[in-house]
DNA sequence: TCAATTTTGTAGTAAAATTACAACTTTTAA
DNA sequence: TTAAAAGTTGTAATTTTACTACAAAATTGA
């Protein structure tokens, strides 16, 4: 079993012509197993009986075998890691990385979330008269996603990238409005004072942002995600992907909760970006 | 998928031959994927032509694909299933069903990536004079977080929402030039167009979009995700996380390729952002 | 009951995998 | 440095495996 760490550990015992093959297998495993011998020996650049002796040292019965194991290594559900990407990793490598701790980071994200906090925050959505969605830096494409998918809701909702026209149209916000702001961190200052300033004119505040953080302080409702960030990349990603599946989780429940005739309009919507699109030969 | 599951429900609608075919690989199923075709004949008591039209009937390519099949169903639990959700699900239901069913997208998506292709778009990307990022509707969000990763790398990078920018943004490029054009779907016109002028004006043009469509076919290069959409939503939801999934995986080829004295201005563009944050007490 | 359809098997063919062996490399010890 | 030994790789032939075409048998329906 697990035919696939197997092949990365043995890697430096194999011999010149071996570690071609093992580099295609791991390179693209799906395709591998979906060869026949010679294809692979072609994408190799070696011989057949050369795949078939390197089936044979990861103790498989031969070729046909050897697929059997790496369909199973790669099907099997690795419950998945944090790992983090290090700097001698090559291109098979941190891409797994980042698609794992993606996926981790997702599953400690279902987690930690609560739900009751999503259920109010839905109900809160469906009874506003005016959405805000507003975030920066990375955050900003998320707010951004945001306003996508509540535009094609056909309610009033509001995103803007700039900082300035934030805080004019929050200053023109009152109750029955509901602004949503999202930072993975809590501490972006000029978004608490667009919480302060939502909060003195009544309007709902919603936080996507730590719990215990300046900025969830200020909010009226959190939702906050547990998501542990790869440090050593001095970039947020991550968290925003977690954001943005809780951006679905939220749109998900408003179109339930607004019941099967309004989703005949999400469909009107749909079809209606047709003519901007090339049809299916 | 889940190919055992298939053949009992089926079970009804094989004829009789098949049925003996269906209940030997029933009966023993880690028996079947180390036999050959001859041996699972002899032992179901029917022709081999059989059993390889009942392995056509479970939409497999032949014998050999369906025991790739079997044995992946076999392999111990798939951990994340893609489960649509269900127009009377709860809070907690339907919060589950889409992480889960984002992750099993990350999943498939890790397995469909071509890694020798992110290799060579990093690597393009490295060389770059001038990167463009462009994408619209849900894509201009992922288009957008490309910018942001991007623009911390101290590269010359451009992102528009508008159309028109796009074109005369595009107009102006030359070779040393990557334009990448994100779409789900690949038929969004005025992308299209973007991609011909590129190319026309020698820059390279990478697509993160299907690989089989009108877009797909005017790029030089092409990162494909197979990734299921829950229609029923009607919304872009998992497609456009593996595509961030993915600009993640481009950003950190790209720092890793400009080596470790590269990402100490990394984290300088970090601790620049300090000013504009609460610290943490 | 007999024609039409479906199912099944036989025999031949094609493809894929494996084996045997020879040529070429690399290693090692004189 | 060189020549034998060990190890690696490829070519060609062989064997195994899977697939196709077609014909026979069974089933269905009028």
């Amino acid at each position: 079993m697990k035919i696939l760490e197997q092949i990365t550990q043995q890697f430096d015992a194999f011999s010149k012509s071996e570690k071609k093959v093992a580099q295609v297998i791991l390179n693209n495993p799906q395709n591998a197993i979906h060869s026949s011998i010679a294809t692979l020996a072609n994408l190799a650049e070696v011989s057949e009986p050369t795949v078939n002796r390197f089936c044979r040292r990861l103790n498989t019965k031969g070729f046909p075998d050897f697929k059997l194991h790496l369909a199973q290594s790669l099907a099997s559900g690795t419950p998945y890691v944090n790992r983090n990407v290090d700097e001698n990793d090559g291109p098979a490598e941190y891409t797994n990385k980042i698609f794992e701790s993606t996926m981790a980071a997702l599953e400690t994200a279902r987690q930690s979330v609560d739900i009751n906090a999503i259920n109010r925050v839905v109900d809160l959505l469906t009874q506003a008269n005016k959405i805000s969605f507003f975030g920066l830096g990375a955050s900003a494409s998320v707010a951004q996603d945001a306003l996508n998918k509540f535009f094609r809701f056909n309610v009033p909702v509001v995103y803007f990238e700039d900082i300035v026209m934030q805080r004019m149209s929050t200053m023109n916000s009152t109750d029955g409005d509901v602004v949503v702001l999202i930072s993975h961190t809590g501490r972006t200052k000029s978004l608490v004072e667009i919480a302060q300033i939502a909060r003195s004119n009544h309007a709902v505040v919603v936080g996507i942002t730590a719990k215990d953080s300046p900025l969830g302080r200020e909010c009226s409702y959190v939702l906050s995600l547990d998501v542990a960030e790869d440090t050593d990349m001095y970039m947020p990603m991550a968290s925003r992907i977690a954001q943005l599946a809780l951006i679905d989780i939220l749109a998900t429940g408003f179109t339930l909760r607004r019941g099967n005739r309004f989703r005949e309009n999400l469909k009107r919507v749909k079809e209606s970006l047709k003519d901007s699109r090339f049809s299916i030969k």
